[in-house]
DNA sequence: CACACTCAGGAAAGCGCTTTCCCGCACATG
DNA sequence: CATGTGCGGGAAAGCGCTTTCCTGAGTGTG
């Protein structure tokens, strides 16, 4: 082993024991004073401790008070992809909760992979975290019987596991009223005129993208309007420039417009659209889901549903460690931002 | 306690002594089989403890085993703003290194604060980790005494630290060439045509930025331009639309190139500057420096620096945790992109 | 056949904490 | 003055692992 650089000082950190000997008290006095204990400790031992402590730039070592609690204070985070701003926005959220309460968190990288996300969670099992939070699994997963193992088993280990997404049992949900959301988006948009949908979604089983499907069908519908065609591809921005291309390549109606499950397909879909040559807005209208922040920068600006999507992180998080849980509390009401890429037709 | 949901199951979790005793094997045999041991284990002992701790669904006990072993696989990455596309790329390619060597990251949000960093370094020096990742810091943090108490506290514990920026030190260093690629983006500009530069960058002291209004000023001097103004905010869009109106309502000349020291404030610029009437590209040229996806979305299309963010997460985690390594592997090159936004002058 | 030697299992001593007990002290009570 | 009762410090027993020893069995040698 080379060990090139920053040669270890020899300087171990120090332990409690250091820290109890400095400040002249019992190992168990100087745990009680530095660690959050219920009992007290006479305020002269407490400074004397505290005092030691500070000089000896002594920090407790989490692992070896996990082990003795039997708990840690770890979060864990499941995302699909922490480059996504999706998943960033609700990572900031979590982020915050967690410094509130003092709580770490662990995040992984799930590449929206069922078997790779269940090889994760086995692993992450192992940090006995506080709360688990899922925010990139599918539906079915939680029918899964291995699924259901491996939770009770988390379950077992004293950790709360917290989904994003549809109900599930036995653990906690946070949900996004994707269908409500995408209902109202369709029904706004028969609203402004427009009687002709495509749909660019993700593969049939995402459960977010097949919510947002059946939502805006139903609202479109209700209202008078008739959805064309549905197609199928992932949640990703070349897919949704992709299917575009495929849906213009098929022919595409003036006065259609374009609704991209997300926002990234739907950016996808405006680039193909300016491909072919057609005319976002007053040609073929587009709009995503989601809202962020990047849609009021495009060009046009494209029309959305916000999601709170830091807001959701924040309560996914409250959902993993509050002692008392209201399911009602959690399920996020979406609003409609239409915007110039979907003008209102004036036909 | 309520304890509403999830009524923990009494199934404690499995410890490495229910698997020796259900394999019939001692507490010493059962680790060396099921956690990397130098020490060979008979084939037929091997499969019964594997069988066993399978059957059983054993997942080693992380904080147990890190008190133990006196370290742990975590790596702790700290970055300004999660929600930031900027780190969540870097934070992207960090956690597929750790992915790759089997080691878990917890994630910590600074703010981009230096009293809220050193507070969040302090605390999560307790986990002992393997390497600690600050993408987020200032320079002139690396000088400050408290600083380098804490970071030798964290030497002495074990902990790799890796900084994402300008030379510092006793810690490892990935750095950026910001001076470089803003030096070849003024000059590229020049070629364009462009004699007046505006930069928005973000405070003084930020070394990210002072570098690439240095690089970018040197190379649109040397090459016949001239850099106009230089304003101050932050590292936000808000700020660059800020700056930019107020460059505006002083008065640019058509033909000047707005230089945002990083996209977000470029794109904040682009909105300014398309709120006061004028001509994106044709009229006030804009570029930005990151080229994050975006860029590629936006009309006009930004032009921009390409900084491979992902891979630079990535080998920031190499350099926590390989056992050599080799300073100059990690300086990055930049390309610049010039796009729409900033049109060859045929003046 | 006595005598080093390997080899691999198991007992047990940690790792740095928390927490249960025990115990001596000071004060209150009859 | 004997007894009861809090109170709070300290000894020590864990927590679930790793790793150092110790030990007995199996080899090879002269």
């Amino acid at each position: 082993m080379p060990e090139t650089m920053a040669p270890r000082p020899a300087t171990p950190a120090p332990t409690l024991n250091d820290v109890a000997e400095a400040a002249g008290v019992s190992l168990a006095t100087a745990s009680r004073v530095l660690n959050g204990s219920a009992r007290k400790v006479a305020e002269s031992y407490r400074v004397r401790v505290a005092d030691a402590a500070a000089r000896l730039g002594y920090t407790a070592n989490l692992s070896a008070q996990a082990t003795a609690r039997g708990t840690s204070g770890i979060i864990a985070l499941l995302v699909g992809d922490i480059a996504d701003p999706y998943f960033g926005q609700i990572a900031a959220g979590v982020a915050r909760g967690a410094d509130e309460q003092g709580l770490v968190v662990t995040i992984a990288v799930t590449e929206r992979d069922a078997a790779r996300e269940q090889r994760i969670i086995h692993a992450l099992r192992g940090q006995r975290p506080r709360g688990m939070i899922l925010a990139a699994s599918r539906a079915e997963e939680s029918q899964r019987p291995e699924w259901r193992a491996e939770l009770d088993a988390i379950a077992g280990v004293g950790t709360q596991v917290v989904m994003l997404g549809p109900q599930a049992e036995g653990v906690r949900v946070v949900t996004i009223d994707n269908r409500g959301g995408a209902r109202a988006l369709g029904a706004a948009l028969a609203a402004h005129g427009y009687r002709s949908a495509v749909i660019l979604a993700a593969a049939e089983g995402v459960r977010t993208s097949d919510d947002r499907v059946a939502g805006f069908t139903e609202g479109f519908a209700a209202a008078g309007g008739s959805v064309e065609r549905v197609l199928r591809g992932e949640l990703s921005r070349e897919s949704g420039e992709r299917l575009a291309a495929d849906a213009l390549a098929d022919g595409v109606a003036a006065g259609t417009v374009v609704f991209g499950i997300s926002d990234v397909i739907a950016i996808g879909a405006m680039a193909a659209i300016r491909a072919a040559g057609r005319v976002i807005g007053t040609d073929i209208a587009v709009t995503g889901f989601d809202d962020i922040p990047t849609c009021t920068d495009l060009t046009p600006p494209l029309s959305s549903v916000r999601v709170p999507l830091e807001q959701i992180g924040y309560q996914t998080l409250r959902a993993a460690t509050a002692d008392d849980w209201d399911p009602d509390d959690t399920t996020f009401d979406l609003d409609v931002v239409l915007r110039d890429s979907t003008p209102a037709r004036t036909s």
